[in-house]
DNA sequence: AATGAATGAGAATTCATTCAT
DNA sequence: CATGAATGAATTCTCATTCAT
């Protein structure tokens, strides 16, 4: 299979180092075959076309991002510690590798609906280990029981996904991990007075 | 000034419709001419090229959308109902404009850099009400007095933004505005049992 | 007659200085209609298209031109005096006109075949002068009798309008009238050792 | 290196016909791509652009010009008998090509400031072969010392060219040819009496 | 006579993808 | 498996000219 032929990875990587430099528009596929030291028209024995570099590029890369998250967050006690990781792993991930923070926060955005809908899928498998995390902390009875799971749901990612976003966008210039625990508590306790 | 002129606001109108039916990337510029009903050329004499006319259609909408969001907000008495309202508003405005909610959430994000960062521009309004908002609860001791700013602001927009964007994209297929109440315990409460 | 309204002329007059300033191609009806001072649309009332300016220009500076060249020639006696002073006037007056030497040397030779052919229709009087110069020269056996009247013709246009373009593509640094007696010399006796 | 590949001379060729048959401005790169038989964006992989197809093909259809020229005048014994063979030969190698003929004196002449300049350089091999001949001639004591060189050089390029464009503007109905040996008279002894 | 807003035709260039070698 | 030369569809913007006022 295609998938764990070496040359596979090296266009993958290349891709996502051209467009974290030129921008997602300007990341023609010559560019990435180029980087990855392969003619144009190998490109095509490994992807069916550019839209799928990219699926498979954000499928790569988010399959171990949260693979990460998922063993990580297996090894903690309850759905609060669970959470702390999750946030902690997701901004980590993030913050060990510019480049692909730039890709998949600004530049895989410029994509059109289609493609968008494909990386939606792969962000499924995310989206249900926030789901199961918190149906933990309602069965813990650490979190409300009347909580809609799909809100929820969106409160964290979206939550997470904007932070991330306005620190790419400043440029990466404070330490997003420092952001960790107080989002933590934020998400946690909300905005109310003890 | 040409902001003024009814073609203008013709011209964004029509490209708010263009644009939600064919898609950022189909929607050409003739296109555009052809549904506001002027020549292709008289767009230039309003806007001075195509990314104008997105980043003005943002402005425009925007624009009344915060005003709107201002205006409702300062008729309440305390921060906790100010963000319900807000909640609401933000909701039903993209609710009320089916077109206008498909623009903002898909379609203009596959802008560039550029136009993303102009986009920006514009909503930093909306971010200065939110900041105010949260200052008041703090003042008003109804929220943590160690709220970290910018960070509460993220979580507020970030998560807003998901919610409608996810409506979106299940083609607003259920009642946005049901969930308001909702969202504001979840940004209020948190996810802790009291 | 339209060509005796003072608009005409400073419809003209403003077409030679844009012209001269920006180059032909970035010569827009709509800023010669600016520089003279008038709507766009009233100078379809002057002339008849663009052309008809460009045309109308050469006709009206030309006109002039060559009615000094013809009134100074005149005066003198013999034809090599009048070779002397048709180069000596050809030179000066377009050393006089900056703008003009740019327009007519460089920029109006970027019109098209038919333009071109109309502008060397204002040019046959000029030639006309010419022609009789030689002719009596020839009479006045200052000049051999066997010469071929439109070589001739050429020979005496074409290096005089190379030498002022070479003079104007060096940006008119040095003093063209310098070269008109060394010019004469040329045209009469070549190349040759007396 | 491109410009020894095929498709190179292909293009060229198929540019120097199609401007010459349907004039400069209506010589767009699509018809140039057809006449060549290759396909639109073929072109671009010869030339960087537009410009750069029409001054390729001046630099080497004058290459090949000044080459021959430079090749025939070598084997003259002096100064008289090399400018006759220049002119001949400028006016031969014309003459044989009347497709060039018309690109080089009418066409290339509307292209813009900067095209202009290019093709100027293109023309300096050409003008240090009249410098050196009129230098030779000097040596040889044929040529009078006193010539002002630049002068004498523009006389010689601006005869040439006129007599040329002349004869192309008369649609090249007469022989070009037969006037070179009064053109040498011409600039050999100018108009004078023996 | 004068205005100037509106018109709309027209063309260079890019780049994902193919396929003969 | 790999190559890379060749393909060709697709779109923004300019500007000479018009005509209702």
């Amino acid at each position: 299979m295609n998938k764990n032929k070496p040359k596979f990875k090296q266009i993958i990587e290349a891709a996502v180092e051209v467009i974290a430099e030129n921008g997602y528009h300007a990341s023609q596929v010559s560019k990435i075959a180029k980087k990855a030291g392969v003619a144009d028209g190998t490109i095509y024995l490994y992807f069916t076309n550019k839209e799928d570099i990219l699926v498979s590029l954000f499928e790569e890369k988010m399959g171990q991002f949260i693979d990460q998250i998922a063993n990580s967050i297996h090894k903690k006690q309850n759905a609060s510690e669970k959470l702390f990781t999750l946030i902690e792993m997701h901004f980590r991930q993030l913050a060990d590798d510019h480049h692909l923070a730039i890709v998949t926060q600004l530049e895989l955005r410029q994509s059109n609906k289609d493609l968008r809908l494909k990386i939606n899928n792969v962000l499924k498998p995310y989206l249900a280990v926030i789901d199961h995390l918190i149906l933990e902390g309602i069965e813990e009875k650490l979190f409300r029981e009347d909580l809609n799971l799909p809100l929820v749901r969106q409160m964290i990612f979206g939550t997470l996904d904007e932070i991330v976003t306005n620190w790419v966008m400043k440029d990466q210039k404070y330490d997003l991990l420092d952001q960790a625990s107080q989002v933590h508590t934020l998400l946690v306790n909300g905005l109310s007075m003890k």
